[in-house]
DNA sequence: TATTTTAGAGTTATCGGTAACATTTTATAA
DNA sequence: TTATAAAATGTTACCGATAACTCTAAAATA
């Protein structure tokens, strides 16, 4: 591996020299600037960046930590975290924790031990308190990304769940639904408390019943329990008309459970949910969602990290940002008019 | 921060002790193990691994490199490698060309100046051969996923992008498809030019004339000119039955623009392509594809990645792996079955 | 001409660890 | 009891860079 002091060496200078020239630092004679420069060329010098890091206190690396990386939400919101860091000469190290605290631990460690500048985190909830601790206690930056953790105060970009869920409903109800069901991600997940809770202040709105049976609540990720949720549609009688996923991957196994049993969409039973299919939705809008501006979450989320690292103010004093995005009611053929 | 010189002096004993107890190597009396392990706890210690890679020189990071991260191909192929790395104990760093060489160019620089201890790489095409010289001259392992570059020798995993090609084909023309249109990534990527070559050969076996107006040719991903495909699908005379695709997002592109212009898919004319849909396609299948193993082109690249970073042989004398996945032909309803 | 600046370099210490060798204890054998 | 081996711990150097300070020679000023 070839260091500063080889080139240090061959070109008859010191090692401060090279590093002057590397960083375009301090006062350097153009003739040694392009006898040096010409070493490292012949050599092939590739600068060492964790020695660069461990002196500076610094790696201008950034971690980005999301929960289900084959969702579209996801992917969409980490390209946009990906834009946003590269444009600020950050770089992105990531994870993916699959909606398990667990695994989430682990990431915090490796976000701890890389000391990367700071981390954008998308939380499996709120049981990932200690970890948001951890951060804060070693000093560092954070903000998150779609769902709140109580007792937890940072930067933060979410959605509107609680409306976007009251929209949905009201689009069902306009449509003629009265007996709506949803499914939803765990309770202590906040976006999906905020979605039930508009669920429950559009049902009330319009004076339509709120039926404890009419609600599942399951896990948002990769490893939901399939099984349950068939009992639970098996389980509703009289069946809903309508149901309501409270993310897009729910609605992808709602959807498959209600075709196995026979149903056709819209026909039989409509069907809505939270955030859109990325690539595919463009091909075959076929289901009405609530869409999130997944892009914005990662661009904006990115940004705002990196203005609080380069900040680097006291947290106790610190006002915290909040970015609240709107989602966008996109109608599409999922749902079934029902004439009353 | 933290440092082992602070435990050292809390716990009264030398920095290489707290070390040996941090590592568990050498020989450590029983009571000063508990003595530090208490005061590491106490002082809250995260060992720092810019320092230790310094001087172990090996990061444990390794890096993903993609092309596409909004493809559920790439994000699907993201899931296997990182579950791979996990496996073994190494860590990610992700980056996304965009199909780009300029922005590939970056990441590899970042991988240069990381030093971390491999890279798995879905080259952007041939122009990627400089930079994977760059790699090797500088010692760094990788393993290329999907494409191949013509003068670099190295372990790879393929799709058979041929194969498959000429399945889809044999498939319309068992259809009743005699006039089928190809749209195609760029020509110096190394699987489109197989999609070709498996079309043309299928074509010619089924005695069925090859047109180069009914082949266009753009690029794989995000950034390609949809006015120059809609000019080539409006200069198409007499228009095609069938139109492949040489993957998923060239498909939607093609589908969209098909529908714009009041074409309905199968009725009035039928899709075919390369590649799934990920989470989508599940719920609603629609188009027919050639499927590929995503997550085993993550799945077994990083493992021969890993592999080869354990052996560090003389890459003169190497072996190298080629592992080749079949794709898997998934008919849904994309295409009409023509009564000649 | 003598004195002060300043441009252009070099020296040394340090970031936080670990390897290799050195030293001190403690245990075991003679 | 003493010699010797083994166990436990300490010292020093180094990984590859940069900050802060120092030094030297030429340029600017008095």
């Amino acid at each position: 591996m070839v260091t500063i002091y080889d080139i240090a060496a061959k070109a008859n200078v010191s090692a401060m020299t090279v590093s002057r020239v590397i960083n375009n630092t301090g006062k350097i004679s153009e003739k040694t600037r392009i006898k040096v420069k010409k070493v490292m060329d012949e050599l092939g010098y590739v600068p060492n960046q964790m020695a660069r890091s461990l002196v500076l206190q610094q790696t201008r690396i950034l971690f980005l930590l999301i929960t289900d990386i084959m969702n579209p939400f996801y992917t969409t919101l980490t390209r946009g975290a990906e834009d946003a860091a590269r444009k600020n000469g950050y770089r992105l190290l990531f994870g993916n924790s699959d909606e398990s605290v667990e695994k989430e631990g682990e990431y915090i460690n490796t976000i701890l031990t890389t000391r990367v500048d700071g981390a954008l985190l998308a939380p499996a909830g709120d049981p990932s308190h200690p970890h948001l601790e951890q951060l804060r206690k070693h000093g560092v930056p954070f903000v998150l990304l779609d769902r709140e953790v109580p007792g937890i105060s940072c930067d933060i970009v979410l959605g509107d769940s609680r409306d976007g869920a009251r929209r949905l409903v009201e689009y069902l109800v306009e449509q003629g639904h009265r007996l709506i069901a949803l499914v939803n991600g765990s309770a202590s997940i906040s976006s999906a408390r905020l979605r039930l809770a508009g669920f429950q202040e559009a049902m009330k709105l319009n004076d339509l019943p709120f039926d404890e049976r009419y609600v599942h609540e399951t896990s948002f990720g990769p490893e939901l329990d399939v099984d349950a949720m068939e009992q639970w549609i098996a389980a509703m009688d009289p069946p809903p008309t309508a149901i309501m996923s409270g993310n897009n991957v729910l609605a992808v196994v709602i959807i498959k459970l209600l075709r196995a049993r026979g149903l056709r969409i819209p026909e039989d039973i409509s069907v809505v949910c939270f955030d859109d299919f990325g690539l595919y939705s463009e091909m075959d809008p076929f289901i009405t969602v609530a869409a999130q501006q997944a892009y914005q979450f990662g661009y904006l989320g990115m940004q705002l990290l990196i203005d609080r690292i380069g900040e680097r103010e006291v947290p106790d004093k610190t006002v915290w940002k909040k970015v609240v995005l709107p989602p966008e009611l996109i109608v599409r053929r999922s749902v079934k008019r029902l004439d009353v």
